[in-house]
DNA sequence: CGGGATCCGTGAAGATACTG
DNA sequence: CAGTATCTTCACGGATCCCG
């Protein structure tokens, strides 16, 4: 499963920090696009205030710039109705359903782990305070 | 991993959906965890200067940041052979293996639709730069 | 309704120097 | 070798107000 796939070194060209790790983190990193786009792949095209109702706590400034940042990456296409009031709808790209897969596989596992890790900090929090006292 | 508190309501009640999403954003958030979860996954027990060789572009301090939360959350297990001169050696936890499978993955999805993402890029740059111009 | 513009705090990350 | 310690910078993200 994970034999195929790049070496993280690569072979010390000098022009190497175009690694692609680096640039999928740019693309998935923040705090809200990984959740976006499970919500968009979840239900489909879906309007801007039903994504801003869907992401808890977002700020409406931050639900903007990630969907713009989506958009410009070629993972969310932006339909615009010219009605009145306006109707914005959002839905993935091919390539999006791929990685929202993906996504899912991630929080499924997040989801498994959560008493494991929750316990693993518990214990190292711990072993933390101890030391600091001797 | 988060900033700014959204700081959700400290009463236990229907608001408190604080979805495992968030947690898991916390955990490989930040620009060096997924490198350093492959990098050891890939290389077995690896030792911190080889860390240091291997995901391009890391400072000292980042990395050992990194690989502190790292091994909180109980993903790598950190090794001390007291010999001399040190000798640390950073490994997976069962956990952890999981997990980078799926990152690995993810890094696949990367490196697959780097090209598409480039274009898609550039021309949404020069759609928002003609429409700037209008 | 679906944004954009602006101000601002804070934590993530860089640089540099020192150590058991 | 495998880290700490400090100082600084920077951009992420929150809050608020405005607009077609």
């Amino acid at each position: 499963m994970s034999q195929g796939h790049t070496d993280v070194t690569v072979q010390a060209g000098p022009l190497d920090h175009i690694c692609p790790l680096n640039e999928l983190l740019d693309r998935i990193s923040g705090k809200w696009a990984i959740g976006i786009l499970t919500l968009v792949g979840d239900r489909g095209p879906i309007r801007f205030t039903e994504l801003e109702r869907g992401v808890r706590g977002i700020s409406r400034r931050m639900l903007t710039l990630t969907l713009r940042n989506l958009e410009r990456d070629g993972l969310l296409v932006r339909t615009v109705h010219p009605t009145v009031p306006p109707k914005v709808e959002y839905s993935l790209t091919p390539e999006a359903r791929e990685l929202a897969a993906i996504l899912a596989d991630l929080t499924d596992w997040a989801l498994r782990h959560r008493p494991q890790v929750a316990r693993a900090r518990a214990e190292y929090d711990a072993r933390a305070q101890a030391e600091r006292e001797r």
